[in-house]
RNA sequence: GGCGGAGUAGCUCAGUUGGUUAGAGCAGCGGAAUCAUAAUCCGCGUGUCGGGGGUUCAAGUCCCUCCUCCGCUACCA
């Protein structure tokens, strides 16, 4: 029994997420937390909108709202998908939230305390018609490079320079399309996080356990150049974090927020607070899984994000707790993921190409989905999506190898025997060679998710659920049972408990379908088969059951050539 | 340009610190079985391990070089 800390990436507040993001960071966070749930440990599951900066802003005036109340509605829009896929987090927060604004301020206080906060004056693009400071890439104009003319202030997409949005010609706002602009002196917090750049390498440094992906970025960007780079902290927005040191007002940042870059992750440690007030609990309730001097010594943090989150977690996020000079937890391990491709290309948000969490739990159930993604989560490098792997995969793992065990074995049983598990001998060699076989890859099973390996756990699975299919298959209950009953009973005895085993052992991945099982066997006790001989005994004779429905449906060509059509782009 | 990842059977991918005839799943072909969602089980792979060079008794696995794809490159989150 130990305390794992949890937390995925947080999904920003503007729009429905699609598959790639859900597989990049929620899912698997949510496939690790379920199975160490399973095992009885302690498990803290945190996750959040980000709700803060421009997009959040632009989104809101283009429908209308006031963006406080945009980001409340998508955030109960998001919450529900969540729910639809069967992310279990202990608390879904907001980084809009109470909770985070004071947070926030308090770790910008204490970074000024320790010094570590240093004032810059510096210039930015004012745009009078749209009323507000605008970040670089809302900056349009001609490249000086290239003559291209829709070329963004941070850098041309064209020729791919890099930009300064004074560099532009002719520039104009992408918002508006103003070219009433004008270069303003604006005052900002940066985090001085080159003065804390020793102490981030050497906390890298002590992570030699970590994957290449994660420590080639973080090292790559302390060491790149000049080194690690101080990071402006605050905004010229009204949307945000107001900027405050601690309780108190910071002279000269009235009417400044704080970055989204800066307040999203702390948003980690406020939304267990908010968890602990949703649960009319004190701060010490979640004080002890953040403060190494309130309990959190013994914690185990880890935490999950696509590849392009790094540098944010394994730099500027520690820098802020380190530099706060206060003991709070930081990460032990980080699982990051590639990107998940879509037919041979990008999934895309801004052109609706692939397919949204909306729309994949609109057309199929979540497990179906939870487990293509993860048995094909972009691990080892990117990953495609095709609709046709999706129907084969989904078909013969789930529908074949998995749904018709349960199926054909229930169904015997029901036929020849009635729906109650049937008085029947002990266990003979062939079933010892198959307890074994599964003990054997249960084990292994078990390594592979404590070491967060997604898709040899995946495989793993799959090849347990086949042997069950194997047994059936040499034991032939349907035949034995013209000659020997008893023992055919004995042989159905097993395939019973496997169902209940698969369903067990299956939650994590697909926790819906597992609940269906358990709940057509009647299980009460669904605790996991640390002794799996015991297990595979837990149905006694004379236990009734009722034959599930369906599992898993099949997809079938129609349904794939419909879809494969409707999500090839423009989302509806 | 810099940094990083990837290039292994038709497809998706495994291949620890270099070592017996390079593996799995899917698809395909043949067979068995008929309890089951025509679902299962068994058998079948002569692949220049991206190209070339090198180190070694031995390289997919180390070194050099070239080619292709992808991501990141710090104020979009």
């Amino acid at each position: 029994m130990a305390r794992h800390l949890i937390t995925s990436a947080l999904p920003y507040i503007n729009g429905i997420k699609h598959l790639g993001n859900l597989v990049g960071s929620q899912l698997p966070a949510d496939l690790y937390a379920r199975y160490l749930r399973a095992r009885g440990h302690e498990v803290m599951f945190i996750c959040a909108t980000d709700e803060h900066g421009t997009p959040a802003e632009l989104a809101a005036a283009k429908t209308g709202e006031a963006v406080a109340d945009y980001c409340a509605r998508m955030h109960g829009v998001q919450t529900a998908l969540a729910d639809g896929f069967g992310l279990s987090f202990d608390h879904y927060g907001r980084s809009s939230s109470d909770r985070n604004r004071r947070l926030t301020q308090h770790f910008a206080g204490r970074l000024a305390d320790q010094g570590y906060i240093r004032e810059v004056v510096e210039k930015q693009i004012y745009s009078h018609a749209d009323g507000r400071f605008l970040p670089d890439r809302y900056i349009e104009g001609t490249c000086p490079n290239c003559g291209y003319d829709k070329a963004r202030g941070d850098q041309c997409e064209n020729c791919t320079k890099q930009l300064d949005p004074t560099d532009l010609i002719d520039p104009r706002s992408a918002i508006s399309g103003s070219t009433d602009l004008e270069v303003r002196e604006t005052k900002h917090l940066y985090l001085r996080q080159s003065a804390l750049k020793g102490d981030i390498a050497a906390w890298i440094d002590a992570k030699a356990d970590w994957p290449i992906l994660t420590t080639s970025i973080a090292r790559k960007w302390l060491n790149d150049g000049d080194g690690l780079q101080d990071r402006g902290i605050t905004r010229d927005l009204d949307w945000g974090v107001p900027v405050k040191r601690g309780d108190a007002d910071w002279p000269g940042m009235e009417g400044k927020v704080f970055y989204v870059w800066f307040d999203a992750p702390i948003e980690y440690i406020a939304a267990t607070a908010e968890w602990a007030d949703a649960e009319g609990l004190d701060d010490n309730a979640w004080r002890r899984w953040w403060r190494l001097d309130e309990g959190a010594e013994d914690v185990t943090y880890t935490q999950f994000m696509g590849k392009d989150n790094v540098p944010f977690h394994t730099l500027s996020f520690p820098a802020t707790l380190i530099g706060s000079g206060e003991p709070w937890k930081m990460v032990d391990y980080i699982k990051s993921f590639n990107y998940l491709n879509y037919q041979g290309g990008q999934f895309s948000t801004s052109q609706g190409r692939g397919v949204f969490m909306d729309h994949a739990l609109d057309i199929l159930p979540a497990d179906y989905w939870r487990w293509w993604l993860l048995s094909h989560a972009p691990e080892s490098g990117d990953s495609e999506f095709t609709w046709e792997n999706f129907q084969q995969s989904v078909n013969k793992d789930l529908a074949d190898v998995l749904g018709n065990f349960v199926s054909r074995i229930t169904k015997f049983c029901r036929s020849k025997f009635g729906e109650v598990v049937p008085e029947a001998s002990a266990y003979g060699p062939e079933e010892q060679a198959l307890i074994q076989a599964l003990t054997t890859r249960i084990r292994a099973y078990e390594g592979y998710m404590e070491a967060m390996e997604v898709r040899k756990a995946a495989s793993e699975l799959r090849a347990i659920w086949v042997l069950g299919n194997e047994y059936l298959q040499s034991a032939a209950p349907w035949t034995v049972f013209k000659t020997e009953p008893e023992r055919a009973a004995m042989q159905v005895r097993m395939g019973l408990n496997l169902v209940r085993l698969y369903a067990i052992l299956s939650a994590p991945f697909i926790p819906f379908a597992s609940r269906a099982m358990l709940e057509g066997m009647a299980v009460s006790d669904a605790s996991w088969p640390a002794d799996v001989p015991a297990a595979l005994s837990a149905l006694p004779a004379g236990h009734a059951f009722t034959v599930p429905e369906v599992l898993f449906a099949k997809i079938s060509d129609d349904d794939r050539v419909e879809w494969e059509q409707r999500f090839s782009g423009t989302r509806a």
